[in-house]
Parts: C-alpha cells; structure tokens; sequence
DNA sequence: TAAATAGGATACCAAATGGAATCATTTTAG
DNA sequence: CTAAAATGATTCCATTTGGTATCCTATTTA
C-alpha cells in the first residue's frame, strides 16, 4: 500500500539554495546543463551534481538530445512535499499549537478568523 | 521592504528526518529535551543539536522553565515554505512546465484538464 | 576525418553535519 | 547543605557535502 512516498530525497534536494533557484529555472523551460551552468557561478561539474541530487529527489527528469542533455522540472514531485507541511497548516496563526494539549478541555471556545 | 525571508535556515532544518519527526511531536505539545529524546534514540546532546537546529529556521521557539527547558512549535514559519513551493503548483498534473516555453506559440491551443 | 562542443566520470579537498562522550551549571528534593 | 535531575557547552570523530580540476566519451560540423 506504499505508505507514504520517501520525503528525504526530495527535502534534501530542496535543502540548497542553488538548487532551489535551478528549479525555478526549469520552471520556465527545460534547459540544457550548459545553460543552467550558466547562472549558477560554478563549473559545470558542480552544477552536474546538483542536478543528480534534484533527480534523486525525483524534482527533475533527464533527456538525452544528441549531445546535450535537457533537464526539465517534475513539479509534481513537490506535491508530497507540500502535502506534508500542510499538516501544519491548523497550527498556523496561533501560538497555542504547544498549548493545544493544555487547552484541549477548552476545545469550543472559538478562535475567531485569525487577521 | 524585507524582501523575501531567508528560507535557507528553514529548508535546512527540514532536510532531515530526525528534525522533521520531532516538528510533529510538537505539534502535539510543548515538550522537554528528555521527552523528545526520549523518542529518538539518540543521546540527549545530539538531540539538542537538532533543536537548535530547528530554533535557527525559527521553527520552535525555546522557553526555560525552571531546570527544564520547554520546545514548542511555531509552524507560523512553515508559511514561507509553502508559500515558495506554492510557486510550482501551476505546474503540478502536468509534464507541459518544460515545454512550456516551446509551446507558446500554441497558446490558444485548449490544453484540456489533464489525468 | 579532425577539431570543437556538450556532457559524463573520477579523484581530491575543505567545510559542514550528525552523533557520542565529557564536563560544567542550575534547580529541586530531602 | 548535598545529591540527583535536567540541560548547556565543548571536544572529538566519521561521513556527507559542495566544489574544483582532470580526463574521457559521444556528437557535430568544417
């Protein structure tokens, strides 16, 4: 019944500033690892590696096109990512989240629309 | 204008399981570092790294209580996370996002509800 | 076919990480 | 006051990481 999918690769992925703004990137259009290169500041290698940690993580796919390789976004690798933050999401406005246990005897009184 | 929060000490401090097991736990409760320890087989000290961890991303807040030290939840700092990752949900239930800058001269063309 | 392009694959490095072990400090129970 | 409880602080160690430098392979293309 796959439980839940792994999260560690694709948390760690996300883990790394230049790994978030490639996404970004890919976000637009697929791109070559020259092109990427390109923005990044680092040699092509250090670039390489990066990309191999978004495909571990499932965030990215490769294609091979002659001699260049085209990286393009798996947006919907994010999903279970999102997902599980989104469990956080009913602790979100309040500081009473440490609290919900001492107030859970208080449970009706309503915690207006936060802002 | 405070631009964008820094993300990086928040998507660091979610990169790894131990730390993301213990965000859970807290939201049940505020708890002392013996009871986190307590689920995460691993020394107290190590435990406490994480912590700090977790307090650098602004993701728990630490309040001394007496000899014991309380860590609560602020998932308040999970919004930004969300929020950047909410920046690929256009691109979620399809695989067009690379193409999507090849296609642009398709634009009229219905891409009907995908699945 | 030979040179130029675009990538892979390795080896190597310094710094950051995850963790254990130890020792010091503060607080509470007798 | 004194010992036990709870945590903080430091040091040390192995592994992982982010990067560079190099060398090698596959495609183009002149």
């Amino acid at each position: 019944m796959s439980a839940s999918p792994d999260l560690q690769p694709a948390f760690r992925a996300l883990a790394d500033p230049t790994r978030r703004d490639i996404l970004k990137r890919l976000s637009a259009r697929e791109m070559t690892l020259a092109e990427i290169t390109a923005h990044c500041d680092m040699t092509r290698a250090a670039v390489k590696k990066h990309l191999v940690v978004l495909q571990d993580g499932n965030l990215i796919q490769m294609r091979r096109s002659g001699r260049e390789t085209l990286s393009s976004l798996n947006a919907d690798a994010l999903k279970p990512v999102v997902n599980w933050l989104t469990y956080f999401e009913s602790f979100w406005d309040t500081h009473l989240g440490a609290l919900h246990d001492t107030l859970s005897d208080l449970k009706d009184t309503e915690l207006e629309d936060k802002e």
